[in-house]
DNA sequence: CTTTATTTTTAGTTAAGTCTAAAAATAAAG
DNA sequence: CTTTATTTTTAGACTTAACTAAAAATAAAG
């Protein structure tokens, strides 16, 4: 129905717009996808013309209702497929990711609907990402960034913000992963870094790994 | 590595060389492709000069070994996919083709390790093809079509020539499939056309079906 | 052998998706 | 406000993989 490249258009497009608020920028999208900012102008006329995006000359670019079916379609199979990859063939979550960005755009509704019961219909990815149901619809959870948590309160680790490779083996090195208990015990205002607990240790983190932890306070 | 293009033209001329003998003609991938001579020409040059095809203008084309081993893994992956959708999915073994034909341009080396051994390294794929092995190695197997047994002679069913969904469901019909035995009561010479029994049922089947019906003579 | 038919290749287009370079619009600074 | 900087769009070019139409080579028929 849809080509590779509209599909991942489309799918960058709504991850913008759920990170920042209203339209999206060209050059923002041309960042997120390791693109020319004139490639994006190109694609979003195209997008337009398909009512998949509403886009307005030097303002901004946003999904209409089909171009978000379709994006988070396009990232239920991605995380469907990322689950599939962590529980059944015991890839870890950090491996996974590229291969996702390419099963996801395989096309069969039938396929995804059994892989979906196959793998007990999971909410959430390996990286506690919501999957978004048959239609669409992403359950939103209640979520704080690491970074947000004040001293002495206590949360569990549930999601990544960033999913690279380096972070995820950063956490696993630190003993951190989804359904750990975090406590903070110290918070620098200068720079945002702090002295966090896990299971027995304690250690200092930078604001950059607070700010890609997600977790829910106790 | 190479484009899906790239891997479809190695695919249809592996499958080409294994029917015929010899070169594969230019009309013959076009025709198995279901595009024109004119493009084929076009991606068999593109092929010769990467070192995947020996072809000879107006002479026909031939996969070098390092085509081959890129044509069995493609072929390979295909086959591993269509035993996981009907193992694991519960798909019918007429509705794997299709998804498979997507699924065997999935690039990761990994995947494939992985998910052979999550399938327990099957040796066929639903249809009874032989699945090549990492080096792109296929076993050579012990099996006639139906059209080639004479009467009164029992095989069991190793697999099917054709795997369209339309002929598969005529098999479903008749209750055959991998692992069935069939006996051949009678044979006519006119047309081929055969009486045969299976279980208890006996019937009248076409050349077309018996040249399209792989069995082991028991 | 020649003529005719078939197969295959070449030449010239097209569409999707990308890029660079230049122009136009908007935003920021003075 | 005007000038400068940034963002965005347009124009033109390129690559891949298709196509049509015409030419060239090979095979088949007479
Ligand atoms: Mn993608
Ligand atoms: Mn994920
Ligand atoms: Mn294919
Ligand atoms: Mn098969």
């Amino acid at each position: 129905m849809f080509t590779l490249a509209e599909e991942n258009y489309l799918k960058a497009i709504f991850h913008l717009e759920h990170e920042g608020s209203g339209e999206v920028s060209t050059n923002a999208i041309a960042e997120s996808m390791e693109t020319k900012p004139s490639s994006v102008t190109d694609m979003i006329q195209k997008l337009a013309e398909k009512k998949l995006v509403v886009y307005k000359r030097y303002k901004g670019t946003l999904l209409t209702e089909k171009g978000k079916k379709i994006a988070a379609n396009v990232i239920r199979k991605h995380r469907l497929w990322e689950v599939f990859l962590v529980d059944k063939l015991n890839f870890h979550w950090d491996e996974v990711h590229e291969i996702a960005e390419q099963l996801e755009h395989i096309q069969s509704e039938e396929l995804i609907t059994r892989l979906d019961k196959f793998l007990g219909s999971p909410d959430f990815d390996p990286h506690g990402d919501p999957i978004p149901d048959k239609n669409g619809v992403l359950k939103r959870t209640e979520k704080k960034l690491l970074s947000q948590i004040e001293k002495n309160q206590k949360g569990v680790c549930v999601g990544v913000k960033e999913s690279s490779a380096d972070f995820l083996q950063y956490l696993d090195k630190k003993k951190i992963s989804i359904g750990t208990k975090i406590t903070v015990l110290g918070k620098e205002f200068f720079d945002g870094s702090m002295i966090i607990q896990v299971g027995n240790e304690q250690f200092f983190i930078s604001h950059k790994i607070a700010e890609n932890l997600y977790v829910q306070t106790l």
